[in-house]
DNA sequence: ATGGGGCTTACCATGGTTGGAAGGTCAAGG
DNA sequence: CCTTGACCTTCCAACCATGGTAAGCCCCAT
């Protein structure tokens, strides 16, 4: 099986599976005599688990670590629960913060009269932030931006 | 005042002043005979207006949209409305891909015993998604990864 | 005048993925 | 045998927002 194919038996683009073993994800493939990556049906069953974790929102690190459990015929099931919980707080924590923003814009979207006026407080917010006491309006370096989120 | 000032006084990092200067995102500043930028009050505002906009969650491109309207004294409020309701509409999005995927995350750690045994229903899940109608569970395709998420 | 800190530009890295270019390989059809 | 087209290979660049680092210049205070 060419790489092609594993990627379509996968639905791990055949980009995505060189990326992955060249960064060490996955063991490198078996070639053929030309170079081509030559897959099983074990690989693709591995791929389908990696495209899985992914969907699930997991950093390509987080299933490493998933991977080396799943291979791992003495794990403990402690250990595979403990990584997902670990990654659902992970999550809620985005969550929250995204909520936050949100809530904080529809607050201030409701306060818009939306016509032709120019006066907007939803402006006037983001010129000055409105009193740090007002849970919807956290003062800057209160909301911590979520950086290049990863899911 | 030099870079390092309006940093401090605007929460937006020298590095980033530079960085929204060299993208277009603000105006170029003006600078000493010996090239060091210099900025104004009125710049630190709206460097912080910038800075409350990303702790909103906005990106670049959208704090562009912003920016403009800020400038501009003829505005219309529906505008700036219809920018803030479009951006709480992708957070939500998010929100709600990502509140699937911490949902079926735990709904497979509550089956999982978290003890020494290796079974465990997480990684079974991984391997083989459950049925297609199980809401918790979508097939392979179903869950649009969020891509490079830019907020 | 010398030292320390700030400023400048320029480059590299992150994470996950996609895109392209340039070139080799394979199978089918003429 | 040759062409064609689909596939594969590697390498390089880009995205977004940010942090870091390094070499070199500048300014101020001692």
């Amino acid at each position: 099986m060419n790489i092609g194919d594993a990627a379509r038996a996968s639905g791990v683009s055949a980009k995505m599976i060189r990326y992955y073993e060249e960064t060490g994800l996955i063991p490198p493939a078996a070639r053929t005599a030309a170079g081509y990556r030559v897959y099983g049906d074990q690989d693709v069953h591995m791929l389908r688990f990696i495209r899985r974790a992914r969907d699930l929102g997991f950093s390509v690190e987080g299933i490493g670590e998933l991977l080396s459990l799943w291979r791992d015929q003495s794990r403990q099931s402690a250990d595979v629960k403990r990584l997902a919980l670990a990654h659902v707080a992970d999550l809620r924590r985005k969550i929250r913060e995204l909520e936050d923003m949100a809530q904080t814009l529809e607050t201030l979207a409701a306060c818009c009269h939306g016509n032709d006026r120019p006066d907007c407080p939803i402006l006037q917010e983001l010129e000055a932030p409105a009193a740090p006491d007002a849970p919807a309006a956290p003062r800057p370096g209160a909301v911590r931006r979520p950086g290049p989120a990863r899911a």
